[in-house]
RNA sequence: GGCGCGGUGGCAGAAUGGUGAUGCAACGGACUGCAAAUCCGUGAAUCCGGGUUCGAUUCCCGGCCGUGCCUCCA
C-alpha cells in the first residue's frame, strides 16, 4: 500500500508522489510567537509531526520545515502590553513553545526558519512580484495584484467575484483591486521596520512563508498544510506570490489541513478565548497521555476536547505501558503491516490505535513465551512510529501531576514491605490498611506473580 | 448572503453498496485472602423524508440540527 493524502487542492484523496523521492519536502506554518500554543494548535503539530514520522519510514531522506513567525503586528501589541522588547517576548515564547512541542514528544523540525532571518529574501520576492506586473507599490505599501492571477482562488475554491461580494473589511484607499494584499507595509519609527526600496517597513503576513519555502524547500515541494483556517487566506495568497514569483504551475503538490479543536461544540481560539495552553495541561496530564487525546480523533475531523478525553488517553496508556512492563526488555521489530496501511490511509489513527489494542490483547492471552515477545516488539514498534510508548514503562506509571507530589518512592517501598510482612502474616486487615492508606495517596498497588508493582493514579 | 465540514451504541471514534471495528463506561463470570491488573462473556448505534438499487448507514435530492471559513486565528 502506498501513502495517500487527502488534498486541499483536489478535495480527494490521493497517491502519494513525491517530486524527488530521494528527497521529499514537507512544509507545517507553524506558531506566531506572541503567546502560548494552545492544545489546537498542539494538535495541528501533532499531526504534522505524525506525517513527517510517517514519511521518513517510508522515505530515506525527508525535510520537514516548520517556520517561527516572529514579525507581526499580535508582537508588538504583546510586547507594549508586557511593556518588554519584541525580541523578549520571541525568544521566551518560542523556548516555552519548544517545550511543549518536546512534551508532546513532537520530533523538531529538521529546518526552524525564522521570518526575521528572511527579510531579505521577502524583499527580492517582491521586487520579482512588481517586475513581473503581480504586484505595484502605493503610499509606502506593496500589494500583490489579485486580478494578475487568472486562477487566484484555486485552493479556497473562491471567485474573485465571491470575495469582493463578500468582503466584510473596508477597503484601502491604495488597493487597485478590493482583493489585493499586502506584501509589505510602512513602519513607525516605534514598530520593527527594515530598509527597503520602498522605504523603513515589514512584511505583509503571507510573503515569509513564500520566502522561507522557497529558500529552504525549494520553489515546488510536496507537502504544504497546516490548521484548516489557514486554507484562506493564508494559504492561497502564499500559492499567489510563489507561483508567480517562480513562474510555476503549484507551490506543493499537496496541501494537508488539520481540522479543529472544540470546546463543548465550540472553535478553541484565542479569539474566543475559550483555550487550555499545552502548558497549563501539561501540569495535569502526561505530554504523552495528550498526544494520544489528539490523535484519537481522524486528523480531519472535528474533535471535541474534553477532560474525560483526557481520562480515556491515560487509561489506554495505562494498558499499553502495562504490556511493556509486563514485557521487560523487548527487542527492536518491524512495524505491522496493518498498522503502517492504516497510517499510510490518510494518517488513519484510530484504525491504528484499534490494532494496537489487538496487539495488546494478543500479548495477554499469549501463552508461548517467545510468540509473546515478538507480539510485545511489534506492538512496540508500531506504537513508536506513532510517537508513542517511547519512554520507561516505569517513568509513565511514576508520574504526578504538578503540586501533588506526595509519597516519595522511598516511603511506598517501606510501606509495600510491610504489607507484604502482614500478608505473609495472614495479618489482611493490617495489609489492607496499608493498601487504602496508600490508594489515599494517589499510589494503586497491584499484587502479581513477580510481587506488588505500583502506579500513581 | 457566498463557500465548506459534520450528525454512527451511555461516551469517544473507525469503516462500509450486502453479517457496523476498537476503546471507555455498565453488567455477569474466571483469577485473587480481598482487591488491582488480566482473561472470558452479555447488553447497546448509523438524525429525518424521498430517490437510485435485488439491497443504503454508505450514492443522489430535500429537510432538520451542529459547526467552520469569508477579518487575526492551528
Amino acid at each position: 500500500m502506498a501513502l495517500q493524502l487527502y488534498n486541499t487542492l483536489t478535495r480527494a484523496k490521493e497517491v502519494f508522489v513525491p517530486v524527488d523521492a530521494s528527497h521529499v519536502r514537507i512544509y507545517c506554518c507553524g506558531p506566531t510567537v506572541y503567546s502560548y500554543a494552545h492544545i489546537g494548535n498542539g494538535r495541528t503539530f501533532t499531526a504534522f509531526d505524525l506525517l513527517a514520522r510517517v514519511m521518513k519510514h517510508l522515505y530515506p531522506t525527508v525535510t520537514y520545515a516548520r517556520n517561527i513567525t516572529d514579525v507581526d503586528d499580535k508582537i508588538m501589541d504583546r510586547a507594549k502590553a508586557l511593556g518588554q522588547s519584541i525580541e523578549t517576548v520571541t525568544e521566551t515564547t518560542t523556548a516555552q513553545f519548544h517545550a511543549d512541542m518536546d512534551a508532546l514528544n513532537l520530533l523538531r523540525p529538521d529546518v526552524e526558519p525564522r521570518a526575521t532571518g528572511h527579510i531579505d529574501a521577502m524583499i527580492a520576492m517582491i521586487e520579482r512580484l512588481i517586475a513581473g506586473g503581480h504586484a505595484y507599490a502605493a503610499e509606502g505599501h506593496v500589494l500583490f495584484n489579485v486580478p494578475s492571477m487568472p486562477d487566484y482562488g484555486r485552493l479556497s475554491r473562491r471567485s474573485q467575484d465571491e470575495m469582493i461580494a463578500g468582503a466584510r473589511v473596508e477597503v484601502a484607499p491604495y488597493k487597485k483591486s478590493p482583493a489585493d494584499f499586502i506584501l509589505w507595509k510602512p513602519s513607525a519609527e516605534d514598530q520593527p521596520g527594515w530598509d527597503s526600496p520602498w522605504g523603513r517597513g515589514r512584511p505583509g503576513w503571507h510573503i515569509e512563508c513564500s520566502a522561507m519555502t522557497a529558500a529552504h524547500l525549494g520553489p515546488v515541494f510536496d507537502v504544504h498544510g497546516g490548521g484548516l483556517d489557514l486554507i484562506f487566506p493564508h494559504h492561497e495568497n502564499e500559492i499567489a506570490q510563489s507561483r508567480c514569483a517562480h513562474g510555476t504551475p503549484v507551490m506543493a503538490n499537496y496541501w494537508v489541513h488539520a481540522g479543529f479543536l472544540t470546546m463543548s461544540g465550540d472553535k478553541m481560539s484565542k479569539s474566543l478565548g475559550n483555550i487550555f495552553t499545552v502548558a497549563e495541561l501539561l501540569d495535569e496530564v502526561p505530554g504523552e497521555a495528550l498526544r494520544l487525546a489528539l490523535l484519537q480523533a481522524h486528523y480531519r475531523q472535528p474533535l471535541d476536547f474534553s477532560k474525560e478525553g483526557l481520562r480515556q488517553a491515560r487509561a489506554t496508556l495505562d494498558r499499553w505501558y502495562g504490556v511493556l512492563r509486563a514485557a521487560g526488555t523487548v527487542p527492536a521489530a518491524k512495524v505491522p503491516d496493518e498498522v503502517l496501511a492504516a497510517l499510510e490511509d490518510d494518517l488513519n489513527t484510530p484504525l491504528a490505535f484499534s490494532l494496537l489494542h489487538e496487539l495488546a490483547n494478543r500479548f495477554h492471552k499469549e501463552t508461548d513465551e517467545g510468540a509473546r515477545r515478538a507480539v510485545a516488539a511489534s506492538f512496540k514498534a508500531a506504537a513508536n512510529l506513532m510517537g508513542l510508548l517511547t519512554q520507561d514503562p516505569e517513568a509513565w506509571f511514576r508520574w504526578t501531576p504538578k503540586g501533588a507530589e506526595g509519597l516519595d518512592e522511598a516511603a511506598i517501598q517501606a510501606a509495600i514491605q510491610a504489607r507484604k510482612d502482614a500478608r505473609a502474616a495472614k495479618n489482611f486487615a493490617e495489609a489492607d490498611r496499608i493498601r487504602k492508606d496508600l490508594l489515599d495517596q494517589g499510589v494503586v498497588l497491584e499484587d502479581g506473580p513477580q510481587g506488588t508493582t505500583w502506579k500513581r493514579a
